[in-house]
DNA sequence: TTGTTAATACCCCAAAAGTGGTATTGTTGA
DNA sequence: TCAACAATACCACTTTTGGGGTATTAACAA
């Protein structure tokens, strides 16, 4: 038997997940939290094989309750739990450690092939974020040097297309040519890897790069 | 027996509800799809008391859902079911007759009196978003100019553009023309009184037309 | 000192966007 | 039944983007 803890702030999937799991199953969910603050304490008066986590959590994260543990000296084979197939979760939960990673839009019976290969420390990833993965460790520099690498001129510049402009009233707006306006446009477009502006401005708002009214 | 059907892009959690519900709780999940569009189909097969429905579904989410029942002229009493404690979300639902509304980090006992209220058609609103929902309907009536004149197709065509696609690929995505779409961008444009997509996707995510990763 | 980067500016050109029309079909609500 | 609207599609046209270069200057860091 596999006796897991879920940490999950959404208590009805957790109610879900406890009741889902049978006998035959060979897994059983011995213990829920809410708070991944909670979890060192409880860490110390029981034993699990397997820590389901999810990882948008308010308070702290998936991946700061895995940095909390580990800190301690603890180490449980975790199954990241999420929702979302935010390459910035998968990479922050495989730099824990995190031996897996599964989306909760997969079946029962992934879910209880993941758990497995988890509790005997084998890799699982979710099949619809492999793709993505990979992808990501292919091109790391890129998408890492993304926001960052931004100059306040090229954010300056992302919020003025925000607001409707276009490169000439940019031009005109910061008294520089429509030429250099052009060139900025092409660099940010180039950094953030899209290729509309429409895309960019997702991307920028997502990033926080632009302030919502 | 009040028999459920519960409509959620997240297998996991719908087959968590499933197994959570037993006999002495007067509930029953009789059916799970995971796709609104599946919805009106299911619905001329089998009858239910109750719809548990997810608001953040990929393809259709769980406002459009309702919509596109009632358009058949079903009406089925209907508990809105979120993560997010969106006030465009809570408004939409409401607009659209939901009789209730409840986070899924709500726990089970509060659940199953969400979903036995909803069955009597009466209101069920959990505790955590009632001030938000009485500040709104409170506060203001007047910013949402021009997006609720939005078809769903425009508002489709919105969130590919954010997605970084050209109209060909829109066209081709949507199985229609080049033209079409072109036509679509126009009148978008023209309704929502901007003059670049950047302006477009900016508005559109202010407005709630886009949700963010 | 040298190397790197940000900001500026220009060239060219194909592709896409944006703007002005018109029109047919099907659905829906008054 | 009829008017309104959504979704579809096409034409013609101008402007803007997006993508390929290259280059100068100032500032700053190794």
């Amino acid at each position: 038997m596999i006796h897991v803890i879920i940490i999950d702030d959404h208590d009805l999937f957790a109610e879900g997940m406890k009741s889902m799991f049978k006998t035959k199953d060979g897994i059983e969910i011995t213990h829920h939290i809410s708070n991944g603050h909670a979890l060192p304490a409880l860490l110390e008066q029981v034993k699990a094989d397997v820590l389901l986590m999810d990882i948008d959590m308010p308070e702290i994260d998936g991946i700061a309750t895995m940095e909390l543990i580990q800190k301690q000296g603890i180490h449980i084979p975790t199954l990241m739990l999420t929702m979302h197939q935010s390459m910035r979760q998968v990479k922050g939960a495989l730099e824990k450690g995190a031996q897996g990673y599964i989306l909760k839009d997969a079946s029962k019976k992934e879910l209880v092939e993941a758990i497995v290969k988890t509790s005997k420390k084998e890799n699982y990833f979710h099949p619809k974020i492999n793709d993505q993965v990979f992808d990501y460790f292919r091109g790391k520099n890129k998408n890492n040097s993304g926001i960052q690498g931004l100059s306040e001129r090229e954010k300056e510049i992302i919020r003025c297309l925000a607001g409707g402009q276009n490169s000439k009233a940019i031009a005109s707006n910061l008294f520089i040519s429509e030429h250099t306006v052009k060139t900025h446009r092409r660099n940010i477009m180039h950094k953030l890897n899209v290729k509309t502006s429409a895309a960019l401005i997702r991307l920028a708002i997502e990033k926080g790069i632009i302030e919502l009214a």
